[in-house]
DNA sequence: TGAGTATGTTCAG
DNA sequence: TGAACCTACTCAT
């Protein structure tokens, strides 16, 4: 599920498993097992991350740099003698965590230049307390293209995918198709305050949450906690939860979008 | 058991 | 714009 919250727990996670401990470190797929050496029985100093990016940093001033993309997850474990997959691509390992990176989008060895680099390519990330709004206003403001599609451009803001997009501008009851030049400030500022809210309460536990309870259905007020709702996402041809117009899909910049074409006019 | 689908990105053409 | 990456899950057979 990797948007921007599960990074962000990602990130937390492994901070608290092997922050300030050596770690011994492989690729039991083979991939990464010249840049393993370098960072193996090193310490890992802490973790950061920015969007869907995540930065593992070691005392030698090397950085793990990871994107899971669509498939990409690390697997946590506390035992000792869990076998590692064959597509393990890395395992990071010490006394009591094992943590098994499998199938990722990217993962390589980088210096400060290298994840500068990255950085200054991606937008302002919602879940950081500095974000900078503004530089995503700028962007969006002069853009012909729509807020849908802007929305999942991470060079104007990184951390949303396809499941925050519908939901934040359901949420904003906002048209997908309107172009960034007829966006209206206070939709922005909107949109953007809900990004921060959502991502950050996603990040506590890798989960997404969007829809207030009240606007859940009974039988889904009994999971609410284990399961996950949306107000759009993937309720394509359901009624929606607010007007009972049936909710619609397309296909928009290769990827699915999901509407109401009522509450989002 | 196999087909289809997915919360993403990069690169060739 | 489409293919590639190459995992996990769901659903139909």
């Amino acid at each position: 599920m990797p948007e921007g919250h599960s990074i962000r727990h990602l990130a937390t996670i492994h901070e608290g498993a092997f922050a300030g401990k050596t770690v011994r470190a492989s690729s039991p797929q083979g991939r990464f097992a010249d840049e393993a050496k370098n960072i193996d029985n090193r310490i890992l100093n802490n973790t950061t991350a920015h969007g869907k990016h995540l930065f593992l940093h070691f005392d030698t001033g090397q950085t793990v740099h990871v994107h899971l993309g669509l498939y990409g997850w690390f697997y946590l474990s506390k035992n000792p003698n869990k076998k590692p997959k064959d597509s393990t691509r890395l395992r990071l390992q010490h006394d009591i965590y094992i943590s098994d990176l499998v199938a990722p989008t990217a993962c390589e060895l980088l210096d400060d230049a290298g994840v500068s680099a990255i950085k200054k390519r991606l937008g302002p990330d919602p879940i950081h307390d500095d974000a900078d709004p503004e530089q995503a206003w700028k962007k969006i403001v002069k853009s012909k293209r729509t807020i849908a599609g802007l929305l999942m451009d991470q060079s104007v803001i990184a951390g949303i995918g396809n499941v925050y997009r519908a939901e934040l501008l359901f949420l904003s009851r906002l048209d997908p198709f309107i172009p960034g030049t007829q966006m209206q400030r206070e939709k922005f500022d909107e949109i953007w305050r809900n990004a921060s809210i959502l991502l950050r309460d996603g990040s506590t536990d890798g989960k997404i949450r969007t829809v207030a309870p009240e606007h859940l259905g009974e039988d889904e007020v009994k999971l609410h906690g284990c399961s996950q709702f949306s107000y759009v996402y993937k309720r394509q041809r359901q009624s929606c939860r607010l007007c009972m117009t049936e909710v619609k899909e397309t296909e928009l910049d290769s990827r699915t979008l999901y509407w109401c074409p009522t509450c989002q006019r």
